[in-house]
DNA sequence: AAGCGGACGGTAAACGATTACCGGCAAGGT
DNA sequence: ACCTTGCCGGTAATCGTTTACCGTCCGCTT
């Protein structure tokens, strides 16, 4: 592969000339430029980012994390991201954590190894721990999710807030036995689901299960739910992946939504609308979380001395049919 | 940030123990290398990976770009390589190309100039260009679609005999005028899809049209598919982000899948069970393509002078309602 | 004509690791 | 006792850029 003393050597003139053709940071004559600009050519040269990062100490590539790429919420996310990252010429890798600390971790270890600009994360759990990203001054933001015990940029959802408002939507619409399904004890959506669930039915009267972020999980923990003695008439369902468990549970069970037992689930998936009833969902605004998580990032990257921001977003509760008998 | 040298200084060493010790290459006495690690760990020192990287010329992490993380089906593969590629050691960046020429030669670029150790591409057109990949010596290896004039390694299904298969199901089931919806011309997947299509009805009787692999081109298209004087009885559609819109568009229309349309899809989405009546579809090995492309990438890494391999999987019919009246 | 300033391009020092090479020392063989 | 061998660890080159610094040259002013 062609280096830029190749490139110098065949044009005539110093590294630094060809260096600063290419960068344009200072001007060069117009002739050793075209000079410049035919050797590499000629050559095929492309520069070698690794050594230009390494100089410059910086790298246009900014990290997402996420802990599940199959979950359509968390692609939203990404989209967001990316298209707002690519107009300030940004590239954006994108990360699976899965769910799982280890691979969280060693994700993490990538980016500080590779000196990303930035790291966007949305933390599995409390162990999550970015310290020595942040010593490195490496800028971090929390995407839908807070990071433990740090005082960072942050853009999360009034997520107990839509839960308490979507299990009071499903008592006001005379369901009796409102159930919840959430993901782990630790995921803070999943915590904070519960809270608002906890708030609407007052703790004393909650029935609810948690399982993986999954659609698997769910479906069993709906199951179970459903084979009581005194099942529930209604289930709040945390996310869209899990709603994909809850709704297997009731077909094997020949249930109906909304007239056998009402359903509301969080993410508006695209599929919601196609199913016979329409799947009432607390829609969060996945696309802008990314947007302003990635503006946010950006923001600090080009300054790190600003106040630590927090964005809230809010859901919206889409009503359709499968919380009304 | 704490370096290598610091370290050196730090255990009264130089640089090349503090490495030794580090990377196990050779020996070196217990009490330097003790001095070393408490040193490192008092420092909370982590090798720069650019720098590492520069020096050895290679890195651990592989570049995936997909043309679309909103599709379970790219996902699926994501997942299947990142799983295959974690146990190697090797990292995964997914890069959402969008379908777009543009964004995918500036991921190319960035995989080009990070000198990944390895691309999984899954080529958005005629276009694209893996030239200067391949002149780099960085392997390449085409998923799903092949790369247009190279004979690397590739993973791809044969898409044209399931989508004969399909539409030869819908005809042997009764319906009479089957039309196909597939995506943009020149993308090979696409392509493919029409002719196995063409293979089954006859090109003289064949009824198609294109769109985006999206839900809403498709949701126009089939649309005006239906709106026809003598519209077709039958629709195969070429992929699942795309039945999302032609369900829509049965929906608008208050046609009822199988009994009115008969409808095939290829991808098998975890909603298609829920929907009523579910959707027969030609399921793609999605994971197992991604597992297998990884392997191929990385056993062309270990050694660049093997034949290229090209696999090809067989997709599943799986026969649910939907192609039924 | 001398002095001065500005523009431009080359030299070489970084960036932070890995590793070839070499020198020193200890142990073992004769 | 001397030579050989081998192990270990330090010195410094190297990877491919960017850029601080400096010298040169040209043109303009006085």
């Amino acid at each position: 592969m062609a280096t830029i003393s190749d490139v110098a050597a065949r044009a005539g003139v110093s590294t630094a000339t060809v260096s600063r053709t290419l960068n344009g940071k200072s001007t060069v004559d117009p002739e050793l430029a075209a000079r410049v600009l035919e050797a590499a050519e000629e050559l095929g040269y492309h520069p070698n980012g690794l050594a230009r990062n390494l100089r410059r100490q910086e790298t246009a590539v900014l990290a997402l994390i996420i802990s599940d790429v199959e979950n359509p919420f968390f692609t939203s996310i990404a989209r967001g991201v990316e298209d707002l990252a690519q107009v300030s010429g940004y590239s954006v890798v994108l990360c699976n954590s899965d769910e799982n600390e280890d691979k969280e971790r060693r994700y993490l270890d990538v980016a500080l190894q590779e000196r990303v600009a930035g790291v966007l994360l949305s933390p599995t759990g409390p162990a999550t721990n970015v310290t020595r990203l942040r010593r490195l001054g490496t800028p971090v933001v929390a995407v839908d999710r807070p990071l433990p015990g740090t005082d960072g940029d942050q853009v999360l959802v009034d997520t107990r807030r839509a839960a308490r408002q979507a299990a009071r939507h499903l008592v006001a619409n005379g369901y009796r036995q409102v159930a919840c399904l959430t993901g782990p004890s630790g995921v803070r959506t999943a915590d904070d689901r519960l809270s608002g669930y906890f708030d609407a039915v007052g703790e004393e009267n909650a029935v609810y299960r948690r399982a993986e972020y999954r659609a698997e999980g769910a479906r069993r923990a709906a199951g179970d739910l459903l084979d009581q003695p005194t099942p529930p008439d209604a289930l709040l369902v945390a996310n869209s992946t899990m709603a994909i468990g809850v709704l297997e549970a009731l077909a094997e069970r020949s249930l109906r939504a909304g007239r056998d037992i009402g359903i509301v689930s969080f993410d508006d998936a695209p599929w919601t609308t196609l199913i016979d009833p329409p799947l009432t969902v607390v829609a969060q605004p996945a696309y802008e979380i990314g947007r302003v998580a990635a503006q946010l990032l950006l923001a600090r990257i080009a300054d790190s001395t600003r106040e630590p921001v927090t964005t809230t977003l809010d859901a919206q509760l889409i009503d359709r049919q499968s919380s009304h008998r």
